[in-house]
DNA sequence: CCGAGATACTATACCGATATAGATCCCTAC
DNA sequence: GTAGGGATCTATATCGGTATAGTATCTCGG
């Protein structure tokens, strides 16, 4: 039943009295504090007739039930879980294969009522959320594990996942065979041939451009798998590729890293790239220089993401399925949260989703085969 | 300092003995607990060596920081903001318009170092977000204002943002001038010659398919006021419009209402669109019917979605700066929390951000002029 | 040598609920 | 007639902090 809203006090004024608590209602009503908190929490715990007057006087004195502060330090539980992102949030409205993961998760979590805290890992103001935001449980998607925010979250000991991260023991995790994936990328470009082959990766924390040894260059795991995965293939083939690596992951950066390889000398006949965003900058390099793709530069990218399909020519690329990722993301982390609420139940998981290769017109035999 | 992963206890396992509280550190170092608070919460309180001293034990315990829920009661702030959502929150993710609103959000909320809890109107399990879930303050982003989720709020007293909905004295809202785009757009159409012009819209509680009064059709309050816009230009030129209705705002969505202009006998020269959404799906029913756009059927949308510009024809359409729209909100709120908590201060905005037509290439002159 | 003012810490009183163990009262079964 | 068992409601003890008003102790100018 709607309240007129013209009538509502205004928001945060007290308006002289003090604040309605079940103490204001228990007095109106004339029985204890505890028979108005069961008449919102316990319906079952009194008589229907003695529950409508409670609520009844509960409405008149504009009472909008349990504060929720309140009730999360008594009960133990908010309500809310947390997601846990590296890159400004922004990020996650930005880059469509964040949206898909997280609209999968909002999916996933529907019919739980449990809303979905948007966490940076940025810490602004003296407020670190990760350590400050009452939650839970948590999803640490795709942040470095060394991440003070990712360590505030398991001090607090919430149940946590985390995705497209290293497992670490006790703690759930959710990944995707990126090496597996790369492998086959790699493969795929030896296998039509290609001998110069080279490699666009990302690295947020490192300097852009040629990366000297980048087995050890970090990145993350998932940059860690995905260089290891390309390397296994090369190597095999005897190929020790030129890779470079940059900062920005949005589509239409400029891109000095392609720069790098596309007007070296000894321009590679095919590029494996981190992600499809890349894998577009990197096409876009290549037409300004009057390159064609797939004819004088095959390139891969990772992720299939959308933009994959809608790139002209159509990116070759290795498919994870992101809406599947989070969906298990979700259902680990409601998981966590039971397990942690009954002691123990369910066993944690170390989950790992394949990755498949998609060919697309992207690719082709090298022009001048070697 | 990051804690080595592996050390941490298992999550939400107390382990035997009882959870490490202000109290725990407090018996430990010697002093009371109110100094163990300052010594995390107002370091200037205390000396610089007992501080140390306590930090070290807390480390030593295994302390995480003042308990968020706890914190949240005494202090009365939590450190999130809501954001309502009609839809299901995956809508958030999915849909342009919303994504681009969001992100605009999330980047002017980062400096605060605020959270943000995706709430969703539709009510689970006896948990209803709006009314359980701790937060300081929440926009309300296109909901019904009848909806109970956002009454909830309302008692809630929560300081609040109404974005694209009625104004309602004492709450600030953000809106976009819905019915000058609409009238632009409308008379965009009739100045082009057309004078069989219809109406796609939107509903989500109406039954799909003609609608009979449309100025009465309700649909909430964008679509009331871009109907208005369209019927100020319409109705000035004697044209009395037949509108359709559709529930689903999803791109790639087979169009009934589409369908029932299309095939009519009456059929129209010109199509306004609700959203620039909708208007792809006209288009996609247009074309699906061999019909070409704008030659036989001119279409315009609303919004200036991404999607807008890479339709083709490229879509003329109605433009709004929803990024802008977003930081407002979000700047909005801010000052309401901020307002409530100093008593009050800056005065309380009612924001019309302008809207502007932008030509492109799906409108035309009718083929046979009226 | 004394009072004013910092500085460093403590005591007490909330913040607004929920959990758990009673205390009543009424009804039923033996 | 009474023990046992529900159905209702209450009393008390938390939940884990923070705000505010002290109480000492120290410093310093006059």
């Amino acid at each position: 039943m709607p309240v007129p809203l013209g009538l509502a006090d205004e928001p945060g004024q007290t308006r002289g009295m003090s604040r309605v608590t079940l103490q204001t209602i228990a007095d109106r009503v004339g029985v204890s504090r505890m028979t108005v908190s069961n008449a919102f929490s316990r319906p079952n715990q009194l008589s229907a007739e003695l529950r409508g007057r409670i609520l009844t006087a509960a409405d008149e004195l504009g009472y909008a039930g349990p504060d929720p502060s309140a009730r999360a330090l008594a009960r133990g539980t908010t309500g809310a879980v947390g997601v846990l992102l590296t890159d400004s949030l922004r990020h996650a409205f930005t880059d469509e294969v964040a949206t898909t993961f997280l609209g999968a998760i909002a999916d996933e979590l529907a019919p739980t009522g449990l809303a979905l805290t948007l966490l940076s890992a940025s810490e602004q103001a003296d407020m670190i959320p990760a350590r400050d935001v009452p939650m839970d449980g948590a999803l640490v998607y795709s942040c470095n594990t060394q991440s003070t925010a990712v360590d505030w979250l398991v001090r607090r000991k919430l149940p946590l996942v985390f995705v497209d991260q290293a497992a670490v023991p006790g703690i759930a995790s959710i990944n995707i065979d990126d090496r597996a994936g790369a492998r086959a990328a790699a493969q795929h470009l030896v296998d039509l041939g290609h001998r110069r082959i080279d490699i666009v990766t990302k690295n947020r924390t490192g300097t852009p451009g040629i990366v000297a040894d980048p087995v050890t260059a970090g990145g993350g795991h998932v940059v860690e798998q995905r260089m290891l995965g390309w390397l296994d293939a090369l190597e095999a083939a005897g190929i020790r590729p030129t890779v470079v690596q940059e900062w920005h992951i949005e589509v239409g950066i400029g891109d000095e890293a392609a720069q790098l390889l596309l007007d070296s000398g000894d321009r590679p006949t095919a590029v494996l790239c981190f992600s499809d965003v890349i894998a577009y900058g990197v096409v876009q390099a290549a037409n300004a220089r009057g390159l064609r793709v797939p004819e004088d530069l095959s390139v891969v990218g990772f992720d299939d993401n959308p933009l994959a399909r809608r790139m002209r020519p159509a990116l070759t690329t290795v498919r994870q399925d992101v809406a599947a990722k989070g969906r298990a993301a979700a259902a680990a982390l409601t998981a966590a949260i039971e397990r942690s609420r009954t002691g123990s139940g369910t066993r944690l998981r170390h989950l790992l989703l394949p990755t498949e290769l998609v060919v697309r017109d992207s690719t082709t035999k090298p022009r001048a085969p070697g």
